[in-house]
Formats: C-alpha cells, structure tokens, sequence
DNA sequence: CCAAGTACTTGATGAGATAAAACATCTGCG
DNA sequence: CGCAGATGTTTTATCTCATCAAGTACTTGG
C-alpha cells in the first residue's frame, strides 16, 4: 500500500501536465494495445533479421520437443491446413523437419533441427537485448505494474 | 503471439518460482505480451462480428478525422501501396470516403462515414464488454496503471 | 522552368488465413 | 470382428495483407 503511494507521488512529479489522472477504460485498452503491438512489431523485426516471417519464428519457438501438426494448429489457434504450409516452408529451409509417430500412423511430428534451434535462439537472444525499455522502471514501479497487470490477466485469458 | 509469450517465459526460466514483488524484467515482458495476445484476439473476434478483419478495424479506428493515404501507411508502420487496397475494400463497403486534399492535388483524404464510425464504435463497445478485466481496478489503480504503461510506451516505440 | 521529390496506384509475387473435400488411419460399439 | 464415425494431414480455391518495382500526377526549390 505505502508503495502504491510513493509510486503515485513519484508519478505526479515527473507526469507533467500531460497525463490524464483518470483515464477512461478506453484509453487503458487503447494504451494497451499500443504497447502489445510494439512488442509484437519487435518480435516480427528480430525474427526477419534471420529471413523468418513472425509466424515462422513462432512455430519455431513452439518446438521444444516432436508436436504433431494438430498440435501446432491449436497452439497457433489457427486451421491445421495453414500448419502445412508454414511447416513446408520451413522444412524446405532445413530447419524443421517432420517425422512419423510412432504410436499414430496418420500423426506427423514436427521436431526442430540443430540449425532450427540455433536460429531461434538467436531471435530470442535480439528480443532480449531489444528490450531496454522496462529499464526505465525502477523496482517499486516494476513491482506495482507486475501487480496491476497480474490482476488483468486471468481475466483476459477467457477467450484462450 | 502466444508463442512469443511462451518464448519469454522460456528466457526467464531461470527466475526460479515467481516471487511477486520483485518481477524480472522477463517477467513482466512475459505478462504484457500474454495481456497483449489476448487483447489483440479480442480485438479481431470484435471486428470479425462486424465482417472486418483486424487491419480493416485498425485503420478504421485511426479515422478520427481525414487522415492521408500516405499517413495511414505511416500510422500502420506498412507500405503506401498496400494501403490502397485495404481502403478500397472499407470503400466498397460504404465505411470510408476518399476526398481530395484541397490544399494538395496529390493527396487523398480517407475519412470514415457515417456508418463506418458506426462500425468502430460497436466493434469497441464489443471490446469493452468483452474486458470486464479493467472494472476490476478502481480509480486510483487504473490510474497508477495508465501512467506507468505510458511511460513504457515511447522507450519501446523506438525501432520503427 | 525544369529537375527532383512526393503521393498515390497498379501489377507481380508470396505468406498466411479459412473453407471444403479427399484420403488414410484410428476407435468404439453392436 | 467389422464397420461407422471421428481424427490427422494434405490439397485446392479464395481472400487479405505485405513487399517491391514501375508509372502517373502533382509540388517544390534552385
């Protein structure tokens, strides 16, 4: 509580005349929004410096162990007839590389080649050294937004 | 975007258990991309009920008077030429207006009719039913959270 | 006035999304 | 057991959105 204070004294005296003290729930989701698309414009650019399209790089990342196409369709939340063609071209770039389970004849696993894994690291190693920009927070700050914004999230998730 | 999120969740990973006071910076990017990937499907599901797709409403919702053609394609971080045709596809469908700048002959005004501002309104009121998440903070909360995530916004606006 | 720059469009190309249908395989129930 | 229905994958068609290259119309500054 006293943090929630002091982060609110702190605010009001680098705010300036600008910042509107009660923001309308519009304004909130507008800003949100704002913010996720600049992440989300950040992971398309790391992404593209390794000649990956955003969805490319995220089946990538998805692939930790073998997961079948349909699994890469409800992950992606999307048709399992797109999946082929992102995976095709993928494979066709040696880094991905499909494989038949074992237990499923009608089942292909996707699994991730050596030179796949490098690439995605990569991409994840950029998105880190991208993001300075929660270094403008300090602790208290951090830990207020962490709060504020974990109050947000399950309530959000629903549509998941 | 829900790999990306999984992707930072798995940069984190070596933060141990959560410890909700101290948030690393992974922490927090992982929640503000998992508030954003929610939000953002949220966002195309409202549109989709309305018969647009989520750049249809996006440049919709930038129409709050007559923007340029070449000002959208700059607002939407995008080429000029692709601009041309997601404005023809609002025009045929009656929600945007081409008008010629009276001050430049080269230039096309885009403005939203009547219908169209109809259109966004109801695509947000969508939106805003849809995220009782934000009910759940009250006036000092949403605007301790307005001002941090304000802050947050320029610094990651950056790479354009 | 004219060269260079700017605004917009067109056309080619490619990724990604969805829908419908084909095909192989699995599963459960009579 | 055997078959009907469900499931996993791919193909094909169609759309939107994205880029690039080129072309037209207009503006601007030397």
């Amino acid at each position: 509580m006293s943090t929630f204070l002091r982060t609110l004294d702190r605010m009001s005296a680098t705010a300036g005349p600008a910042a509107p003290h009660r923001p309308t729930k519009l304004q909130l989701l507008e800003l949100l929004a704002a913010i996720g698309t600049a992440q989300w414009r950040d992971f398309a650019a790391a992404a593209a410096h390794y000649g990956l399209t955003s969805t490319q790089a995220r089946v990538l990342a998805e692939l930790k162990g073998p997961v079948p196409m349909r699994g890469l369709a409800t992950l992606l939340v999307c048709d399992a007839s797109n999946v082929t063609g992102i995976v095709d071209r993928l494979e066709a770039r040696g880094l991905v590389r499909r494989e038949p389970s074992p237990v499923d004849r009608r089942v292909k696993n996707v699994v991730a080649t050596d030179e796949g894994r490098d690439v995605i690291r990569r991409v994840r190693e950029e998105m880190q050294a991208t993001h300075g920009a929660l270094d403008t927070l300090d602790e208290e700050e951090g830990a207020t937004l962490y709060a504020l914004l974990e109050r947000l999230r399950p309530t959000m998730e629903k549509d998941a």
